[in-house]
This record gives structure tokens, sequence and C-alpha cells, in this order.
DNA sequence: TTAATTGCAAACGGTTTGCATGGGC
DNA sequence: GCCCATGCAAACCGTTTGCAATTAA
């Protein structure tokens, strides 16, 4: 019965791995389908009380984790102290793109410019190192620093006065 | 009397902040100073201890904090839930380099390969972004996560079984 | 049925804060 | 002498864990 390629890819991914498919991980799940933002497992949380009232935080924290291992999530880190998740849209991993972190707001956004030549120069680089430190590069992550548009203007008022 | 060139580099910095050379200040510097490593603020406190048994954490994470408040220190987080300093060896930022770090057994190697290609195709895609997203950007950050030479091995060992 | 999953509460670990004491300048 | 800086203890906050009850397969 398993395999039966009904449900989407991730739902599949669950069952290969041997996991269930439960209220809590569609939840979580759709909740992460329906944004292009990058929440926090507080944040998504929230969002889940909204349509499931008795759901618990650890259960919003173990799906997240869960989807991280079956590689349908992304983590990542910026800095701020708490993880965020993203969904990996598509099962090869298409959508490729990295992240400009404003260090005052914590506002993130995305983007994929020039990603023909960042990934050639990332091939190349993942080729030496792996060559050169025997170390096997399973992904990479890129993060611009600084201060977004309504940041700067802020700063600048502040050293005004 | 400030200002007078005496010190090192980052003692003028300090100076010129307004801030104080302590002894606490002077150890934790040179600690960062004596290491190639990642160190996280229990690792510099530790080491701390040992010259300094009265020194406390606290006055480490307000160290490293000052540190890198005023661009001496650099700090990483790699997602393990700590966070690492890196100290900025030089006031003009030579010694850019990026990071490798294994999902595994979170040691960190550093790395500098290819840096004229990525520090060219970095400005090109700072300047568009800039532009684009009217984001003023700061500094940046590359990290590959994989599995080093040693876990590499001990993850065979586990398939073996 | 029955083992995986959930929700709660409590623990955990890194980091921050309040406050009285101590030490640069 | 004036404040900034320190050390201690306690608070904080995101995350994890133990455990009994629930639920998917």
């Amino acid at each position: 019965m398993r395999n039966r390629m009904c449900g989407p890819w991730w739902e599949n991914r669950l069952n290969d791995a041997g996991f269930r498919l439960t209220n809590p991980r569609e939840l979580v799940m759709s909740i992460l389908r329906n944004t292009d933002k990058h929440l926090s497992a507080e944040d998504v949380y929230v969002k889940a009380l909204a349509v499931n009232p008795s759901i618990g935080l650890t259960t919003v924290y173990r799906s997240l984790d869960l989807f991280t291992q079956i590689g349908v999530v992304q983590r990542f880190d910026f800095g701020d102290g708490k993880a965020r998740y993203e969904l990996n849209r598509n099962p090869l991993s298409k959508g490729h793109h990295h992240h400009l972190v404003c260090m005052r707001c914590k506002s993130i956004i995305d983007y994929n410019d020039f990603m023909q030549e960042e990934v050639e120069l990332m091939k190349k680089t993942e080729k030496a190192l792996s060559k050169k430190h025997h170390f096997k590069i399973m992904h990479h992550t890129i993060h611009f620093y600084g201060l977004c548009n309504e940041c700067q203007h802020a700063e600048q008022k502040m050293i005004d006065y």
C-alpha cells in the first residue's frame, strides 16, 4: 500500500521514511506551503493554533525537525537566536536562492540573481574543497547582512540628532 | 591623551569608541589572538579561567559583544545553538575567508580558495541587490555544510551494519 | 492491535539582566 | 571622584525531554 503516489510528494517521502501522516503534520506543512515568509517555530505554532487550538508547540518543533531531516524543509539560522524554516517547494530542489538579512529589524529578503554564475563558482569550489579537505559537501548558504531600505532611513534619523 | 597609537589597533579602537581598556578585555582578546579555532563564549571562558580564576562568564559575553560591535571580532552562527567568535586580525579586514561546517561533529574548517572569483561575484551581486532592494550590504557569509573526513567514515560504518 | 505520535509540564542550555561592588581614567 | 566595568545570582527564552494518553496503520 505504500508509495501509492496519491498525495503530494512530501507525503510519499514521509511514508517512504516510515513515518505516519497525521493532522498536526499536515497542518504544519500547509502553513509552510501558504507563506513566503521565513517562519520560526513559534510563528508556525501561532498560525497552527488558529486552525487547531489543541496543537502543542512541542509537536510543531518535532514536525519541523522531521521535515528537515527528510529534506522537505530547510532550517536556517540568521543569528537572532531562533531558527527559521522554509519549505523546499520541489523534490529536485529547484528554486535555489539566498538571503539578505537586515541587521536591525531582522527582516529577510530572498534573492536568486546571478544564480548561473553562483552555481558555477560553487561547483568549482565544492570540487576543490572536497579534494583538499576530503569534505563531502551537502549544501551551502550565502547570507548578506546589512540594512534594509526602511532601517537605513531610521539609522540616518538617529545620526541627524 | 587618547589615540596615542601605543597599543595594538584594537586598543585604539576601544579608546576611540569611548570604552576602557581592562584586564578582562585584554585577556579575552589575547585568547582570541592565540587560537585559530572558532571559540564559543564558554570556550573563551574556560581558557580565561586558567589565567584569571575570578573572571566571570558574563564579562566574557560582554567583552565579546563589545568587540563584535566595534568590528574587532566577528560573530558566527553555525546552527548548533551556540555562537562562535573569531578575531578580525586586521583593521582592513584582510584574511577574508569562509567555512566548511561538519553537520555531524560540528567541526569547522576555514577556506579561502577562489577568493578572487568569489570577491568579484560578491561585488557584482552586492551592487545589483543594493540597487534592486535598496539594501545596504555590510558583509556576507558563505557556509558549506557537509561531512568531514572522519565523519564520512563513521557514517559509512553505520550504514555497513 | 500496537507502536508511533501527541500534548503537557518540567528540564535544559546558551545568553541576558539587575544590582551592588570594584577599578580605569 | 566619577562612572564605566565587573561578578554574582537570577531571569530569560528558544528548544528538548520524560511520560501518560491518544491515534494512524
